[in-house]
DNA sequence: CCTGTCAAAATGTCCTAGACAAACTGCACG
DNA sequence: CGTGCAGTTTGTCTAGGACATTTTGACAGG
């Protein structure tokens, strides 16, 4: 009954897979395997297109396609345990509790994670509760996907509202005139914002004045906007899906267009397996964010 | 001193235009007119690059690539006022309000913006705060950036803090068992959120129980979570830069992969382009959204 | 046993060029 | 003044080839 077929337009779009990639791999390695429509177009079966995202994912986390394509499909659960550079381990005793807030999610009741959600920010304080709390449930969220324990749209609802919960705590921060002024986004293409919203939910209890772009934001644009909004900072956010080869050009372009004293600084996974890039702060961790607020104070204030 | 050129992908990315379109017509046009590097591929110009921004958002306003391509640069403010279906007109005595608003915007005083539209929300309430202020306001946003008076990091930023007062005022709603349940969402390839937020914003004042995913939520994806949150509602926003001709077929593939008791809306300016469509309500305003919501009570409560 | 080097293999992206379906336009006819 | 058909415009797909870049694996030297 499943005339649900993809077009292979409609596989990248979902997948993120290129359609150059999506052909080379039909070419040379023999999957995916579409069938063709009336004019000779691929259509996938919506089964390809599942294993298609979880091999992107598993591909974002560092395996290789070769080996992800010739695996049959208990990698599942297999391949799960390549950890990242995702930062100091969260403290193990506080697993259990994260486990509970994670599985309200999976039991897809959204009022008591927000209830319990912040019940905890009032027990820890902001800047604990971001990094103790918002960031490990995070990183749990992603492994939970790859092993298969958490659907899509249950990573989707836990997004969304853990974005809305951080945006809400920082409009209660004080404003005022503040330093440095930072500005934050993220590339064209790189759509995750979590992660940059936590950075700056620290950046604003620390007394930055923060300037949010939202996500990709075109280069020029970046370079126009921190002139007008006077930033002492431009603050970057990459995830582990935006594509690692093309990170440091990216941030060498976007060097050369910004003034030499406006700092650019670089955090998200997506960085924490590229080198040192001249004139670019790296920091694959929030500590590293906010070590790096402390250097700027430490010298430009 | 420009050694900014744009490779193929990152125009794409850029612009939002297919690596086929932009071959496409610089073979059928003639423009763009891309240089070519070391390994012969094509490296675009930061004007052309721009230009090609431009006239992807004159696109998405209805008009010709054809005509545009052969247009000089004098297309900026002359073709702007081809009006979209985008509502029943701003009420034309509140102007001058509105344009004090984005001239904060446009001004980089982000905190002072702030501050103006959370006065015009106690003063109006949150319906018309969203109707008359918010809707009218990113209309015009959009148009004053295809004239050139508005930067596109100005209209992120508006973006980003428009919908932070949204969310806001969501939270602050009053919770508990609610109907109909409307899960709101966006296909992959959307992520503007802004029209859906304030659909949502109108459903919750209605008493609806609103479960936001946040965008591009894989169509399969969303079959399952409706089934998982009993939804009685999916609620999906398109706007003028999805692709319009795919519109139809996500609308009917979603459809059927729905159960029949699910109503399946689809909001925004990219719907008032296309035909209706078998089993969806199309909503291309604020105000059909609530006469649609009035409907399902009409029938369904 | 560690480390650096270099070739081979793996992988992604770009290129050209042609075919065709779908959407839109404009004209002729009723 | 509407309606329908034919022509034009436009986007998307297909195919295979070339090549730059990254990773792997083997081997030599310390």
């Amino acid at each position: 009954m499943s005339t649900l077929t993809y077009n292979i337009a409609a596989v990248e779009r979902d997948t993120g897979l290129s359609k150059d990639v999506l052909r080379m791999w039909e070419r040379r390695y023999g999957f995916p395997t579409p069938e063709r429509d009336g004019n000779g177009d691929r259509a996938y079966s919506a089964d390809q297109v599942e294993r298609l995202r979880l091999i992107k994912r598993l591909m974002d986390m560092g395996h290789r396609p070769g080996k992800l394509i010739a695996t049959p499909y208990e990698e599942l659960a297999a391949l799960a345990p390549r950890r990242m550079a995702a930062g100091p381990a969260v403290p193990e005793e506080h697993t259990p509790e994260l486990d509970e807030l994670i599985d309200l999610v999976r039991r897809h009741e959204g009022g008591a994670y927000l209830q319990a959600m912040q019940q905890r920010l009032a027990r820890q304080g902001l800047q604990r509760f971001v990094q103790d709390t918002v960031a490990p449930l995070a990183q749990r969220i992603g492994e939970g996907w790859e092993q298969g324990r958490v659907e899509v749209f249950e990573e989707h609802l836990f997004t969304e509202l853990t974005k809305r919960l951080l945006r809400q705590s920082i409009a209660t921060l004080p404003a005022g005139v503040r330093r440095p002024r930072i500005l934050l986004t993220t590339l064209p293409g790189e759509q995750h914002l979590l992660g940059l919203l936590m950075a700056e939910t620290l950046f604003a209890l620390e007394g930055a004045e923060c300037i949010p772009l939202g996500t990709q934001t075109p280069l020029l644009e970046i370079g126009r906007a921190a002139v007008a909004h006077r930033a002492d900072v431009v603050a970057l956010s990459f995830s582990a899906a935006f594509p690692l080869r093309q990170i440091p050009a990216l941030l060498l372009q976007l060097r050369m267009g910004l003034d030499a004293s406006i700092e650019l600084w670089a955090g998200g996974t997506g960085v924490a397996r590229i080198g040192e890039t001249e004139g670019v702060v790296l920091m694959p961790t929030l500590d590293d964010a906010l070590a790096a607020l402390a250097a700027w104070r430490a010298t430009d204030a």
